[in-house]
DNA sequence: ATTAATTAAATTGTACTCAATATATTTATT
DNA sequence: AATAAATATATTGAGTACAATTTAATTAAT
């Protein structure tokens, strides 16, 4: 309650805020090349790993919803990276699925995160810890 | 280059950016009852501070361009919290300077960083390494 | 079985965010 | 002094991001 207690310098937050927009700034170039966007490239990774799932669900992944998602997926759809269908047993869930396109952008990636972590060089330990701590604030967050 | 490169989980960059997105949703309601959206909230901060500030200096201290500034600065100009004026020495400047009703706001904003910090409970020393690990990045980023 | 409640996507509207460009002003060069 | 280069804002367009609402489908309750 005291006079700095509105200082830009003694925010958590600000830090956070900056970095993550920072962060994804400089993966832009780095995914202009494989014709993706940050957003694109983060729902790519869950699908690259998981193969299919639906909106629901992509959006727990991802900490998104479907006022983000639809769009994004209708984008990805449109660009041949991903199948959009409703689900037979519950047709209140869209699948959304990878294509072949979207399984060989793949190979076009694998250089993204070493050419990022070039950009963000943490000594190990460092970066270990520094995951650990956003984990762990975002686990505490999102109750 | 193996087949967990690619994964979410092995992602810095992505728990940073939804922590960031998770944290300032949580302001949202806070900052809805004095009525600032966050990016208002942190121009206020750096005003506040400094009471008077060109937009290109303002925009270093929130890693922000005119493209976001112009327009939220128009804003907040039209709520009566600052005043924009073309500098008389160098008109290519545009100072944004606080108002008095921009002052009387800082009360009622003082609440905001223990209510934050409520949500957000980490340890001191936990709290402390992660402020300085994201501006260690933040730094290096920025090169 | 019918109605009510719940759930999943989609839509709408507001607010950033940034790249790229345009405009106006100032400073540096010739 | 006239021209070129640099600087500070403003504008435009594309892409999120989310709250709130709508629509359609499913499940629960009577």
């Amino acid at each position: 309650m005291n006079d700095d207690t509105l200082k830009l310098k003694n925010q958590l937050c600000f830090p956070l805020y900056a970095c993550a927009k920072e962060v994804v700034k400089k993966y832009s170039p780095l995914l202009d090349a494989i014709g993706l966007t940050y957003t694109q490239y983060i729902a790519m990774m869950v699908l690259w790993e998981k193969k299919s799932m639906n909106v629901k669900s992509l959006g727990e992944h991802l900490y998104l919803d479907s006022g983000t998602l639809t769009p994004l997926l209708k984008k990805m759809e449109a660009q041949g990276l991903v199948m959009r269908k409703r689900a037979e047993k519950d047709e209140r869930n869209v699948i959304v699925s990878i294509t072949k396109k979207g399984e060989e952008l793949k190979a076009k990636a694998y250089q993204i995160p070493e050419q990022m972590s070039a950009c963000i060089s943490l000594p190990p330990e460092e970066a270990k810890m520094l995951y650990q701590l956003l984990y762990k604030v975002l686990g505490q967050i999102s109750v």
